[in-house]
DNA sequence: AGTTTTGACTTTCTTTGACCTTTACGTTAA
DNA sequence: TTAACGTAAAGGTCAAAGAAAGTCAAAACT
């Protein structure tokens, strides 16, 4: 940690889970308090409050605007289904993986343990292969392994 | 000693002895700590800190970078270890593999479902890609997995 | 010959600042 | 009265600069 964007994170992240998961900031103000750049703030919801991870942005320009962050829940059984046929195409990045991976431990989805056991399997240490093929062998196991979790769920 | 890689890779130890196994360096801090090339801090690591040697690396670049070190808490004997360091090669067959999981399974060293996420990850279904490689693929995937069962372990 | 050391170049991630767009609100002119 | 306009108060974008770590091959040791 220790880092600004990783601070300004934390920060967002607590008030998210105080106010249950629907905030609305004053960028601006925001800034201030963290002595930083106003496009700093930007840069943390672009990176860290993705909808991979969870989270979709809204915001208004103006007199009286705001930046509205929502937590979306994983309560639909229907998620990793999603995940499956529709979110992970042919191909898939290491870091859009870990971002999917890490938004199922964060919900508690699938536990800590079996997060670092998939992010281990899709990791480009463990695919030493070509960039060219690598994003679409990822995509392959993550799949393969979401489909694991889909049957372990339907016991 | 006398050699500057020894003399580092002992700092390092004495570091990890000191915080229970787990340090985050920062590579140019320490490159000038000892007045050498940062890349000399990757060399030590990739000859000194491997798997095999009990180790595992983790970083991140850009700003607020690190390294991180952890020492995974095991003796020579560990079953799981050997695995990683003898049993399971350059390459292994799907069979093999499988054969390897299912007994960790028998013997409680992983849950059920734990075994299923690996079995997916190193089944040929998940590994379409040419048999010339497969198998080496296969490996690494295991090995890198059992890796984080290690180091999940020493948590 | 094999290991170590170095340095140039690359990649990734963060931070900042200049400039742009949108919205609310008050003021002015028809 | 109201349409038009001006202005201030938000937030958005993007590219450049900065701050790490990674790679790889050549040079230097032993």
């Amino acid at each position: 940690m220790s880092v600004l964007s990783d601070t300004i994170e934390k920060f967002i992240k607590s008030l998210m889970s105080e106010y249950e998961g629907k905030i609305e900031l004053q960028r601006n103000e925001l800034a201030q308090h963290f002595n930083c750049a106003p496009s700093q703030i930007n840069y943390v919801l672009a990176t860290r409050f993705t909808p991979d991870r969870g989270y979709i942005i809204e915001s208004r320009r103006g007199g009286g605007g705001y930046i509205r962050v929502v937590r979306l829940n994983i309560d639909d059984s229907d998620h990793l289904f999603q995940l499956v046929t529709k979110r992970i195409g042919e191909k898939i990045s290491e870091r859009d993986a870990m971002d999917i991976i890490c938004r199922l431990v964060e919900s508690k989805a699938i536990t800590k343990k079996e997060g670092a056991l998939i992010s281990a399997a899709v990791s480009d240490k463990a695919l030493n292969i070509p960039a060219m093929i690598k994003d679409s062998m990822r995509a392959n196991i993550l799949k393969q392994m979401i489909l694991v979790l889909l049957s372990e769920e339907a016991q």
